[in-house]
DNA sequence: ATGCATGAGCA
DNA sequence: GCTCATGCATA
C-alpha cells in the first residue's frame, strides 16, 4: 500500500519557528508512573545474581545485557555523525524564545523505575563533560520553579546487578568517575526533570535542544530523543550518555540567554524511508496477544503471524523488536502501575510455539 | 508523545 | 536476526 511517494525528503521549514508551544504540550502529559516492573519473563539468564528483583534492568542482562554489547560494540563513543548536518552548525543555542513559558512543574513524580542502577557501569568512552555539575539550587533563581519533590525513592539502588563481563569482550568497566560519571538512576531521573523545566522555562523546544547539541558538541539529536530523554524512556546507558551532552548544554543556554537572533533552518536528510506502517488496533490487538506468550517468535513463526494477519513479515519482526525495545525502556507508556504482566514460562526463548 | 523504521555491531 | 541507539512521520 502505502509507499515512499511521499516526499521522503520532507525540508522541514518550520520546526524551528515555533514557539515553545510545542514545549507547552509536552509537559501536558500527566505521565505515567512506571511501575511496572514486568518483564521477569524474559530473564532466562539472570539465574545466579541472586536478588530477585524484576527490574527491566535485569532483563537486559538475560538476552542483550547492554553493558556488556554496548561497550564492546562501541555504539556508545561515537554515534552516526550525519555528514549532511553541518550546515547546521550556525547558532543554534542562540535563538531565545517568548518567555511566555511560566512554571508549571508538573512534578508528576514517577519513581524511578530502574531500581537497579548499574553503579559500575559504563564509564563513558566519551568526552565527559561533567565539569560543573549542574547545580540544582542554583537554577531555581528565575522564576522560582519548585524544585522536584523529595524523591521518595526509598528504593535507591541497587549495587550492581552482578558483573557483565563474563569473558565477553575485555575487561573495561574500570570507572573510576571524578565527579559524576554514572549517575544513579534516581540522579538521572532529578536530571531529567530538572532539564525539562529549565528547557521550557529557556523557552527552547526539545527540537531546539538536539539542534544545538549537534551545533555545540556535533551530534545532532531529534526531538524525540530530548523527548524520551526527559521522559526517561531511554535505556539507563543510553541517560547516562546524553546526561553530561545535556547538562552542558544547560548550562550555554543560561549563559547565552537574551541573544535573541538566526533561527536555525535545518536541512532535511537524504535517506529515503519506507513509509511508516499504520497498523489496525485490532491486529495490534493480536500482536499484543502473541507477544505475551511469546515476545520472541521464531522467523517461522513471525512467517505465519505476518500471514495471518495480512502484513509484511519484515513488518511483523520489527514490531516485535520493537516491542521487546520498549519493554526494555521504563516508563511504559499507557501504565501506572505495576501489574502482573505476562510473566509465565517463556523461558524458552526460542521456541514458542503456541499458535 | 509515540509508532514504525533504519542501521551498526554482534553472534 | 537480535539488540540498541536513534529518528522520521504521525497521532
Amino acid at each position: 500500500m502505502a509507499t515512499a511517494a511521499s516526499n521522503p525528503y520532507s525540508i522541514l521549514t518550520s520546526s524551528s519557528l515555533v514557539h515553545g508551544d510545542s514545549a507547552g504540550m509536552q509537559q501536558g502529559s500527566p505521565f505515567r508512573n512506571p511501575q511496572k516492573l514486568l518483564q521477569s519473563d524474559y530473564l532466562q539468564s539472570v539465574p545466579s545474581n541472586g536478588h530477585p528483583l524484576g527490574h527491566h534492568w535485569v532483563t537486559s542482562l538475560g538476552d542483550g545485557n547492554p553493558w556488556s554489547t554496548a561497550l564492546s560494540g562501541g555504539s556508545l563513543d561515537q554515534q552516526d555523525v550525519k555528514p549532511g548536518r553541518e550546515d547546521l552548525q550556525l547558532g543554534a543555542i542562540i535563538h531565545h524564545r517568548s518567555p511566555h513559558v511560566s512554571h508549571h512543574s508538573p512534578h508528576t513524580n514517577h519513581q524511578n523505575a530502574w531500581g537497579a542502577s548499574p553503579a559500575h557501569n559504563t564509564s563513558q568512552p566519551l568526552n565527559v563533560y561533567s565539569q560543573s555539575g549542574f547545580s540544582v539550587s542554583g537554577m531555581l533563581d528565575h522564576g522560582g520553579l519548585t524544585p522536584p519533590p523529595p524523591s521518595l525513592s526509598t528504593q535507591t539502588l541497587h549495587p550492581v546487578l552482578r558483573d557483565s563481563d563474563h569473558g565477553d569482550m575485555g575487561s573495561h568497566h574500570c570507572q573510576d568517575h571524578s565527579d559524576e560519571e554514572t549517575p544513579t538512576s534516581d540522579e538521572l531521573e532529578q536530571f531529567a526533570k530538572q532539564f525539562k523545566q529549565r528547557r521550557i522555562k529557556l523557552g527552547f523546544t526539545q527540537a531546539d535542544v538536539g539542534l544545538a547539541l549537534g551545533t555545540l558538541y556535533g551530534n545532532v539529536f531529534s526531538q524525540t530523543t530530548i523527548c524520551r530523554f526527559e521522559a526517561l524512556q531511554l535505556s539507563f546507558k543510553n541517560m547516562c550518555k546524553l546526561k553530561p551532552l545535556l547538562n552542558k548544554w544547560l548550562e550555554e543556554a543560561d549563559s547565552s540567554t537574551g541573544s535573541p537572533t538566526s533561527i536555525d533552518k535545518i536541512a532535511a536528510q537524504g535517506r529515503k524511508r519506507k513509509k511508516r506502517t499504520s497498523i489496525e488496533v485490532s491486529v495490534k490487538g493480536v500482536l499484543e496477544t502473541h507477544f505475551l506468550k511469546c515476545p520472541k517468535p521464531a522467523a517461522q513463526e513471525i512467517s505465519s503471524l505476518a500471514d495471518s494477519l495480512q502484513l509484511e513479515k519484515e513488518v511483523v519482526r520489527v514490531w516485535f523488536c520493537n516491542r521487546r525495545q520498549k519493554e526494555k525502556r521504563m516508563t511504559p507508556p499507557g501504565d501506572q502501575q505495576q501489574h502482573e504482566v505476562y510473566s509465565h514460562s517463556v523461558k524458552t526463548d526460542t521456541t514458542c510455539h503456541d499458535l
